[in-house]
DNA sequence: AATCGTCGGATTGTTGAACAATCGTCGCAA
DNA sequence: TTGCGACGATTGTTCAACAATCCGACGATT
C-alpha cells in the first residue's frame, strides 16, 4: 500500500498531479451540475449565505466558487447586488455562434489525425444510437460531443476549454428550447455528412457544410428563443 | 478627460452602472500591470501574505484576485503550493497561435463595417508612427492593437475578450524575446498589406496574408524562445 | 557516505465572525 | 401620485484562527 502510494507520488511529480479538488472547486462543480440540469434557471439569484448553508461550506468558499463560474460566464456578478444565473440576450446568441464559427470551422479545416477523426465518427454513431433509443437527453449530449470532437481536431488545449465553456453556456438556455423532441434529430444527417466529408479528406467541403449547419442552427435558436 | 474616463468605465461595467471596481479587481489589475511590465517573470512565485501586506489588503481579497488571474491563465495554481506566474512551454506557443489563427482569420474573413476597418487602419498608422519615433515599446503595443482591431471586425464581445487574454498571455513571454529592436519592425509591411487588402474588400486574400503572417510569427517565436 | 524516515517551519485551504457599504423596499408625508 | 427617508437584507472586505499540506533539514540506519 505505502509502496504504491509512494510510486504514484514520485511518478506524478512533474505534470500529472493527483490533485484533490478543493472545496471551492467542488462547490463550483455542484453549481455547474445544477446549472446544466436546469435546476437553476437563467435570471435566478444565487445568495451566498443560502448556498453556503445548503452545501455546508463557508461563505468565502462559495465566493471563490462564484469567481470560477463568473469567469466561465455561467453567472454574472452585479456589484453589491449578488450573482445571477447568466441569461443570454438575442445578441448573445449571435455572439456565441460567432465564436463557434471561428473555432469549429478553423478546426475542421486543419483536418487532424486519424484517431481524432475517429472520435468525431464515434460521436456521430452515439447520436444515431440515441435517436434509435429515442433518448432526447442522450441525443443532445451526443451533439455536444460531436462538436467538441470537431474542435478537438485542432489538438489545442485552449480551443478545447473555450469550446467547452461555450457549450456550457449554451446548455444554459437550451433547457427551454429542447422541449420539442426532434430538435437535434434534424441535425443527425448534417453530422453524418460532415463526418463523411471529413473522413474523405474533403476538408473544404466539410468546412462549408459545418458553416451552413451553424448558420441554420443559429437561425433556429434565435427563432425559438427569439424575442 | 472625463470622456475617456466615462468610456473606460462603461466598458468595464456591462451596464451603465457607475461601478467602482472592487478591491479584488484592483488587486488583479495591479498584478496584471506588473505582469505586463515584466516586473513579475514567468515561474515567479506569488505569496498571498506578501502581496496582501504590500497592497494593504486582506489575504482573502488577494485570493480572489488570484482566481481572476488564474482564469485568464496568467498564473497557475499549484494546490497547497501556491500560485506562480505562468510560463509557456514550446507546445503552448503553438497552442496560442492555433487560437489566434482560428479567431483572427475568421474575423477578417467576415469583413466588418467601415468604421471597424478604419480602426485597423488606425492601428497600422500607429505602428508606422512608432517606428518613425523609434519607440519599440509603442511599436509592440501598436502591433497588439492591430491584431485586436482585426478580431474586433467580427463585433463579438466574446471573441474580443478571448483575444485580449491571448495577447496578455503572449506579453508574458515577449519580454525576453523583444530585446532585439526590430522584432516587430518587419511586420509593419505585413500589417500594411493586410490592411490594404481588407480596405479593398479582398477578404480572401487578406485572410491568406494574415494566415501566412501568423505562421511566420509562430516560427520566429518558437525559434527565439527556443526549445 | 548514501538513503530513508521523521520532524518542524512555512504556506495554503477553509472556516467563522465581525463590520462597513450598498441596494431594494416599505411606509410616510406633501 | 410622487418624492423621501429609514429599515432590513445582502454583499464586500477584513481579521484571526485552525487544519492540511508541502518543503527542507536533520538525524538514524545500513
Amino acid at each position: 500500500m505505502t509502496t504504491s502510494e509512494a510510486q504514484t507520488r514520485s511518478q506524478a511529480a512533474a505534470r500529472l498531479r493527483v490533485a484533490v479538488p478543493s472545496v471551492a472547486d467542488r462547490v463550483a462543480a455542484e453549481l455547474r451540475l445544477q446549472l446544466a440540469e436546469g435546476r437553476l434557471l437563467p435570471g435566478n439569484r444565487l445568495t451566498e449565505s443560502t448556498i453556503a448553508e445548503e452545501l455546508g461550506v463557508s461563505r468565502n468558499t462559495v465566493r471563490e466558487a462564484f469567481a470560477e463560474l463568473a469567469a466561465e460566464r455561467l453567472v454574472v456578478r452585479h456589484p453589491n447586488r449578488g450573482v445571477f444565473v447568466a441569461s443570454l440576450a438575442p445578441g448573445d446568441i449571435h455572439d456565441v455562434y460567432t465564436v463557434r464559427r471561428a473555432i469549429e470551422v478553423s478546426a475542421i479545416r486543419g483536418g487532424g489525425g486519424p484517431e481524432r477523426v475517429a472520435a468525431v465518427r464515434a460521436a456521430v454513431e452515439e447520436g444515431k444510437a440515441a435517436a434509435a433509443a429515442d433518448d432526447d437527453e442522450a441525443l443532445g449530449s451526443a451533439n455536444a460531443h460531436f462538436h467538441g470532437a470537431i474542435v478537438a481536431l485542432a489538438g489545442s488545449r485552449r480551443l478545447d476549454t473555450i469550446m467547452s465553456q461555450v457549450l456550457a453556456e449554451m446548455r444554459l438556455f437550451f433547457h427551454k428550447a429542447t422541449v420539442e423532441a426532434d430538435f437535434y434529430r434534424g441535425y443527425l444527417a448534417d453530422n453524418e455528412e460532415i463526418c463523411a466529408a471529413l473522413e474523405a479528406g474533403e476538408l473544404d467541403r466539410a468546412g462549408r457544410l459545418l458553416l451552413a449547419y451553424l448558420d441554420r442552427s443559429e437561425e433556429k435558436q434565435t427563432a425559438v428563443h427569439g424575442e
